[in-house]
DNA sequence: GCCAACGTTGGC
DNA sequence: GCCAACGTTGGC
């Protein structure tokens, strides 16, 4: 069992999205590195910190799972899509997703400046590096065990 | 809305 | 393969 943390622009699709939906295709990434951990890394049933991104306050709210194996992103054939990649070959998909499956609610967001003030505690951790802008990224065991203890 | 950071693109 | 230009992310 692998741990995430996925972003998403809660004006986009929020958490609260996710539990009316409960399951969602996880279409549009388009960076390399975040689609080498959704095609390579995430198993099913992996633990997913669902962030909320370009929001006040940005932070942790909820828990999502991992629904689906990797398979390819329908936006990117889609001329009428905003994720449209006419680059990327139909025979050989640049573009990866997986299903993400809700789960719950935290009580309370886990705020970006809450994860800060336990950096020390978390360690090696690409949410709070400088400049960092991947918006699937990994999360250790014991950083998933510690964040949900802030719950 | 600003802007720093960073990935991608494309000319050479 | 270099690197300047450009577009995007995301906190503030």
């Amino acid at each position: 069992m692998n741990y995430w943390l996925m972003k998403s622009e809660p004006e986009e699709f929020s958490i609260a999205d996710l539990e009316r939906v409960g399951t969602e295709p996880w279409s549009g990434v388009r960076n390399y590195q975040a689609r080498n951990y959704m095609r390579d890394g995430m198993k099913l049933g992996d633990g997913i910190l669902f962030y909320h991104s370009n929001c006040s306050p940005p932070g942790v709210v909820g828990i999502a799972r991992v629904a689906s194996a990797a398979y390819p992103d329908p936006t990117q054939f889609d001329p009428h899509s905003d994720y449209f990649d006419p680059r990327s070959p139909a025979d050989a998909p640049r573009w990866l997703l997986v299903d993400v499956g809700f789960e719950r609610a935290l009580r309370r967001t886990i705020t970006l400046d809450d994860l800060r003030a336990q950096a020390a505690t978390l360690g090696d951790f690409p949410l709070l590096a400088r400049g960092n802008r991947l918006s699937v990224l990994p999360v250790t065991a014991k950083q998933w065990k510690h964040i949900l203890s802030l719950e």
